[in-house]
DNA sequence: GTTTGATTTGTAATCGATTGCACGAATCTA
DNA sequence: TAGATTCGTGCAATCGATTACAAATCAAAC
């Protein structure tokens, strides 16, 4: 049933050797015009497909690179492996895709599974948890191209893909600043990641650009979860001075805010404006729609896929490239007073 | 500075065969425990890592199987696809992902070269465009497990992992009989695509069993978004006999019509309900809820991932399966009057 | 001291494709 | 027509691991 046609069949057919029909199908120009025609013709004819597994095997190189993010069927995530994948399929590269959870030692593992596997390159969002960074640098060793998208951590060699988190925290805050907001808050993921250190230091900046104190009270750290947004409005109600803004560093936290707003009976924007982070799809469709920053995910692969692909061309010179991309504002209405 | 170390290095160094070290590697009982030993710790001392390409070659099993999806990015797809990786990956497996664009050549080309990659199997959703099926027995003649999920065409000898759409479009109209609704209208997809036609197959019978008269200018079938559900609503507004209620086979449709229905100023639920279908992430994020039937896509992944390793196994069997998963119905405020 | 048998290791082919080198034939030069 | 080129193919090694079969080693038994 499986009947897989090898170039030693075609040879055999022909009466020629694998050599000759190797080189045949490569359009080697040391063949002849009718050998040629006559070896494409029956591998035609025979069905014949290249064994990329051979071929890698020879060649040293699989044509394929692995992928590794904490959750593929996260949003920002998967868009981004869309854009991976469409810039390295037409070259034909194949993408493997591995899922951290977030963990540790899910990542160490997936690396090693991707080296067994021969990948040409790793690409890749550190996970929330990880500390060591040995395995980055095994993966180097090999001569592996390794890039960082989103979220990175300082190993030489590394290329990175990010966008510009400080100025996205820059940006909302300015905007809200802007539709007149005095007290702005701030909703904060876990600061020992760059990403939402960036934000919230984009933040402070913009306060103090523009002549507005910086208050401890109104910036709160906590997961990424609509929960942690009901809890953060409850204890900002608690506040003397209470705050007429949020800029929060992701949708979810800025939703469960809005909810919780909402239950107190406050209005937004009037009272009250919110910006959240990420863009997710539901800002958009809420009928109340959430300003949110957009990090442009798809771009954000094409890009990890372009730099990686120029670090696989240039082996020898070990650029080790750090591409910025700059967020977008989308304001909707949680935050738009005119 | 790619030190790739082979079982021939080891061998090499403990000046004894390749063919030792590899038995030894692999714990062969006729291997002496003193040489395991020593072979294992050398191989730890080089960083030896088990190249799988060339044991793919030799075997002729690659350890990685295919997955072609339309497009990646939509949560359906990327929570199946994490529900097929996650039932995977312990066993050793590798997920490629391919992408379609609902585009019936480019669902042939990612066929062939996933074939070219030797990959143990294939699993999809077939693309909206699809008609041809010689493709599909080019994955079964060289006797490479295919599964379906999700979309599926009649092919002989391809498992598949469906949801019982008949199922969840009856249960969706079903609640809404009991909510009350008298004219219930239906938001159709591409009925020439089974997951379609088998919702309205469903939402038809509900109506019968129920005593609801069934009426054609109640049913629209159109693209899947949001603007099509606007103008599903504008030319509901224009009959005698209005709707007061929608099954809806899209959530982005069931979006637009309420969005459109609260510009006419309907009130949602209490003149009007509304069910969609996917369960997307949004629809429970709304104000204003909207009811849905969920799919569980990361149990279809899971399932479907069982089923390719029941064929995987039982190769000589050739067992098509066919596994019909049962759709939930997630009932919020948009279909809740009670 | 040979035979027997078990135990351990080596030899060499194999998976499918590529490629440097060599060889034979055809063509050309003088 | 001998000698030099060119052209087209074949030979055989290689990538890294596995494995049937053969061979070597050693110990115990007679």
């Amino acid at each position: 049933m499986s009947e897989k046609t090898t170039i030693y069949d075609i040879a055999k057919a022909l009466n020629i050797t694998a050599a000759t029909v190797s080189r045949a199908l490569n359009n080697n120009p040391k063949i002849s015009q009718a050998t040629k025609k006559l070896v494409l013709e029956t591998a035609a004819k025979m069905n014949y497909k290249q064994n990329k597994l051979a071929l890698a095997l020879k060649s040293g190189r699989s044509n394929t690179v692995g992928v590794i993010v904490p959750y593929i069927d996260r949003n920002f995530f998967s868009s981004i492996i869309r854009g991976i994948e469409e810039e390295l399929y037409p070259l034909g590269y194949h993408v493997i895709i591995c899922q951290t959870h977030e963990e540790e030692g899910t990542e160490i593992d997936n690396i090693n599974a991707l080296l067994n596997a021969q990948v040409d390159g790793i690409l890749m969002s550190v996970s929330k948890h990880t500390t060591q960074l040995d395995h980055f640098d095994h993966v180097l060793k090999k001569g592996i191209p390794l890039v960082f998208f989103d979220r990175r951590k300082d190993v030489k060699g590394v290329s990175t893909v990010t966008i510009d988190d400080f100025q996205g925290g820059y940006m909302a805050t300015k905007h809200l600043i802007q539709q007149g907001c005095k007290r702005i808050a701030h909703l904060s993921g876990d600061r020992s990641l760059e990403i939402y250190k960036h934000r919230y230091e984009g933040y402070k900046q913009a306060l103090e650009d523009f002549g507005l104190k910086f208050n401890k009270e109104y910036v709160i750290q906590s997961k990424s979860d609509v929960i942690s947004g009901h809890k953060a409005i409850d204890k900002f109600m608690k506040l003397d001075d209470r705050p007429d803004a949020i800029f929060s560093s992701s949708d979810f936290l800025a939703l469960g805010a809005i909810e919780q707003l909402k239950k107190n009976g406050i209005k937004i924007p009037e009272e009250f404006c919110v910006v959240g982070f990420s863009n997710e799809p539901f800002t958009k469709f809420m009928e109340l729609s959430i300003s949110s920053v957009d990090q442009s995910p798809v771009q954000m692969g094409n890009t990890a896929a372009k730099v990686f692909l120029e670090q696989v061309k240039d082996a020898k010179v070990k650029i080790e490239k750090k591409v910025v991309l700059s967020p977008t504002l989308k304001i909707r209405k949680s935050s738009s007073r005119s």
